[in-house]
DNA sequence: TTGAAAGCGCTAACAG
DNA sequence: CTGTTAGCGCTTTCAA
């Protein structure tokens, strides 16, 4: 290694044993043709010098980076950060690395972000929308040009796009059954915005289950919110405040969830006897909250692990047709939802 | 853009005006020799094609890809993840990307993580030792290499590598004190391995802040887990299980001071009238927990950023003594600590 | 069995 | 003002 070069290449190499770069490079990939007896002497001292291929060089000559750019529309709930986990362990296992973006439930952020690591030439994408995102034309170019795609969670286009969701509409309505049958009747919902496909689904497995249990439908008592702490303070609040108050809540995530949590307690209402409550969260949260809150857990590693694996098959099969993959949750019933 | 390529290059810009490669480059690169008319032909031919320069050729030509190593012990917990967003925040402003690794606290991922980290060829490395890291060899070769290198929060070699950290001794002062004011005389530390910085440094600060209080330091009061849920429980219920229980308790990080207040609870003892309890951790799950919990916040996102600022001072001045910025911590007492 | 040369996309020194 | 050339590190024909 010169002094001054943090790595060796096949160049420096070439010149210590005196053959040619080819014959180095042919050596390191075992390549028949040359002698056992050279290759041997080759490989012996790259791993003395502590050779490894430069990946940019590679990564010109093959039009390959190996790098996979992932979109979040945030870095800091346990949500994301499990899912990225899961897609980091799948990505290490094939070689590559993730180029993580955050999108701060942006559309702006998210378009600069696509942009971004575009160019920074990663192979593809996988991605969660943002909460603000209802156009989707900042991923047409991707599909035009056939860069690998995945969404998870919060998708769109998923005629053309594999994707890795939870079968929100069974969620919402074992949610909702749940409640009945704990002897809740006025059962609202704070849901996020329609666009996304998360709120109307969990919207439509809601009233799907309200209407199993012989419950009409009160339009009060479905709030939608920005799915902020603060948005869903609001929400709750509001619900807190109607003339005829629920007696059970669900928040569609487990930010809304807390946050409603918070709300509740500081209205002075005791959960669950006053009002119950039941989120969509982590295992870790929903036990160290007091009361202990049922809620439907995400498969969140799981969910990475099969962006990771649909993103590979797009990889080796290019012309699939993409396919989507539902997960199944569960409802983990604790004390915030039981008399 | 030919087809099957996603990318142009300068070749199909010079093919399609019909000059040279160079000419483009120049013209892109608003050299003063090229002709205004033929620069700002080129430009526009380039917006319009959407030409971005390629990084693999200019990291290859300029040996130097834009890229940070970033190891953190996990990717889960918010103390990380938002300690990454500053650090990707002040690195984006500068055109870098980061490439996460976690080493999920242990040494093997760790050494691992930087060897794999160097292949890509990051310019540097910013790192959050493990749990389990007491051997430093794995840093010397960046260090003898003048590879840029910052450590933060559990840092070593401070006299060569730039580090970030926060007052550990005088948080862990401040707790103390604190309990003492409020009428808590027996004031236990659950504290984490020896050879970690902050675990020392906390130590200290519990110490002195016992004999600041005229306390005698009773030696079955301080007691070390591994900083996992499990080791925290188990200390927590060592404590608790003691003939002369302690009436307060204080936590290293923030799972030891959750998986305590969970083994509070278990045992039947009210916080804080039985036992109080002082945490370091997050504004967001302080208050969420049931007593909301007084703890020192880390500015875990002003951390990240520091980080990322001293990796630049390196990258732009590489021969500068290394520094250690301290940041100060904000205790915040709530519920769990008043009687 | 090995070497020379081209090319991936780009910049910069050197020519013209 | 513009083109030619070399070179960053690597693989892969084509020659020998």
């Amino acid at each position: 290694m010169e002094k001054g070069k943090s790595h060796v290449s096949l160049k420096d190499l070439a010149r210590e044993i005196g053959v040619s770069i080819s014959t180095v490079s042919r050596a390191l990939n075992n390549h028949p043709d040359i002698s056992l007896a050279m290759t041997l002497k080759i490989q012996k001292l790259a791993a003395e010098r502590n050779y490894t291929p430069n990946p940019l060089a590679m990564g010109l000559l093959k039009q390959a980076t190996r790098m996979i750019g992932v979109i979040v529309p945030d870095l800091v709930t346990h949500f994301y950060s499990s899912i990225i986990s899961g897609i980091e362990q799948v990505a290490e296992e094939k070689g590559y690395y993730i180029l993580i973006a955050s999108s701060s439930e942006s559309l702006q952020k998210e378009i600069s972000s696509v942009e971004n690591l575009l160019k920074t030439r990663v192979e593809g994408l996988i991605v969660c929308l943002s909460q603000e995102t209802q156009s989707y034309a900042h991923f047409d170019r991707l599909i035009r040009n056939n860069i690998p795609l995945v969404f998870f969670d919060r998708v769109c286009r998923t005629g053309e796009v594999p994707s890795v969701v939870v079968d929100n509409m069974d969620a919402a309505r074992k949610i909702t059954r749940h409640f009945y049958k704990n002897g809740f009747r006025r059962i609202a919902y704070i849901a996020g915005p329609d666009h996304l496909n998360i709120s109307q689904e969990r919207t439509r497995g809601y009233l799907s289950g309200l209407e199993s249990c012989g419950l009409d439908f009160d339009p009060e008592l479905l709030v939608k919110c920005n799915m902020s702490s603060e948005g869903a303070t609001e929400a709750t609040s509001h619900l807190l405040q109607l003339p005829k108050r629920p007696d059970a809540i669900f928040g569609i995530n487990d930010t809304v969830a807390f946050a409603a949590m918070k709300e509740i307690k500081r209205h002075g209402l005791r959960i669950p006897e006053e009002v119950a409550l039941v989120g969509f969260t982590d295992e870790f949260h929903s036990t160290v909250v007091d009361p202990a809150l049922t809620s439907i857990t995400h498969p969140t590693f799981e969910i990475g692990k099969e962006a990771a694996r649909l993103f590979f098959n797009r990889i080796e099969n290019p012309d699939a047709k993409p396919v989507q993959v539902v997960l199944n949750t569960k409802l983990v019933v604790r004390k915030s939802s039981v008399k």
